[in-house]
DNA sequence: TTATTATGCAAGCAATCACTTGCAAGGATG
DNA sequence: CATCCTTGCAAGTGATTGCTTGCATAATAA
């Protein structure tokens, strides 16, 4: 796909993007940290833009879930916790870091629909599971949709700030996170 | 504070932030969008970024959230709803999209700590808040940490999708979320 | 009136941006 | 050996960046 030169300025990009952003990482920051000349970049590019392009084909670079990644048993907190994991497993942090980076005017048109596809995704899968266990009785719910996008906020949520502070914020790690927070999302915190 | 024309200036400078991002916004756009000549921007500031320091001194581009804002009277959903509105009326899309564009590496030193105080001090309520709850027997928990990471991620999600998707995600608004978020988050939705 | 202040306008500053070109060196391939 | 092919190096392109300066104009204040 890609020769070792281009991976070299592929992962120099990116890594920089996640760090400065898309429009702050200049061509000579590329160079420098792939240990490439400047204009070898455009020998092998068309541009700066055509290098995010060619980055987000890679799935190294890009979140590709779909719905059929996510399955389930018909038990509530095991398969809550598996579409957690599954979630968590491509929403990386360093994936979040990098999709803030390519908030930039000129990249708008080419990185929305992808930014927006992948919570779409996740709120479909919540959506449809939520219904199907509503109708088998196992739910008490009123509001799916706002069930579906209060667990995905729970799960994005988590991943972003991680993203943005490390652990700072809190040292709970993805695991713990995840097996606590579904199993009060279940059963509720009141006495 | 500042005079007319500096608030032009502030505003304009504010709003492309929003949309476009630190470094990519220009002084020339500033200066377009304010409807004042690009000269006037440096004769009422030293420098692009100083306008920014100036903006954050506003309570309007800047979310003064304390600890002191939360209040609650012991009733596990009608607090917790509570804690969601204060948090959700200073947190707004409007914020997160500055707090997003504001991310550039020159801008950092400047911006980190203001931003990460603002789920910090969310945080250090809920955790609080909690720890109280349990000694009163009102809550069954076993784990007060990921339950105050759950509930902010769950309130931050909301404002970070809204903020980036407007109303494309999810039709819900702010109130009928908060209520049926905070309903279901303490009763559970297991059956 | 006179003096001060705020702004617009036009021009221009050095620095940096993304990007290009011509040439030479080196390694791999035939 | 000869021939590519890739890359580094140095220099330079025009455009844009944040920022400055000198002067004219108008409003405000004395």
């Amino acid at each position: 796909m890609f020769d070792e030169t281009q991976n070299k300025i592929l992962n120099a990009t990116m890594s920089l993007v996640m760090e400065k952003g898309y429009t702050a990482t200049t061509t000579k920051d590329i160079a420098k940290r792939a240990e490439v000349n400047e204009c070898t970049i455009f020998r092998k590019f068309k541009g700066k833009k055509e290098i995010i392009i060619a980055a987000m084909t890679l799935p190294e670079w890009n979140p590709c879930l779909r719905e059929e990644d996510f399955t389930y048993t018909g038990e509530l907190i095991s398969d809550l916790c598996s579409f957690s994991e599954v979630y968590l497993k491509k929403v990386t942090p360093k994936m979040v870091k990098i999709s803030l980076g390519l908030r930039s005017p000129d990249l708008y048109e080419l990185t929305k629909d992808g930014i927006m596809e992948i919570p779409d995704i996740f709120k479909r899968v919540l959506d449809n599971y939520f219904t199907k266990m509503r109708e088998l009785n196992k739910l008490q719910a009123d509001d799916i949709e706002s069930l579906a996008v209060a667990f995905l906020a729970m799960n994005f949520g988590f991943v972003f700030f991680k993203a943005s502070f490390g652990d700072e914020l809190t040292k709970l790690q993805i695991k713990e996170y995840i097996d606590s927070s579904v199993r009060h999302f279940v059963n509720g915190i009141g006495r």
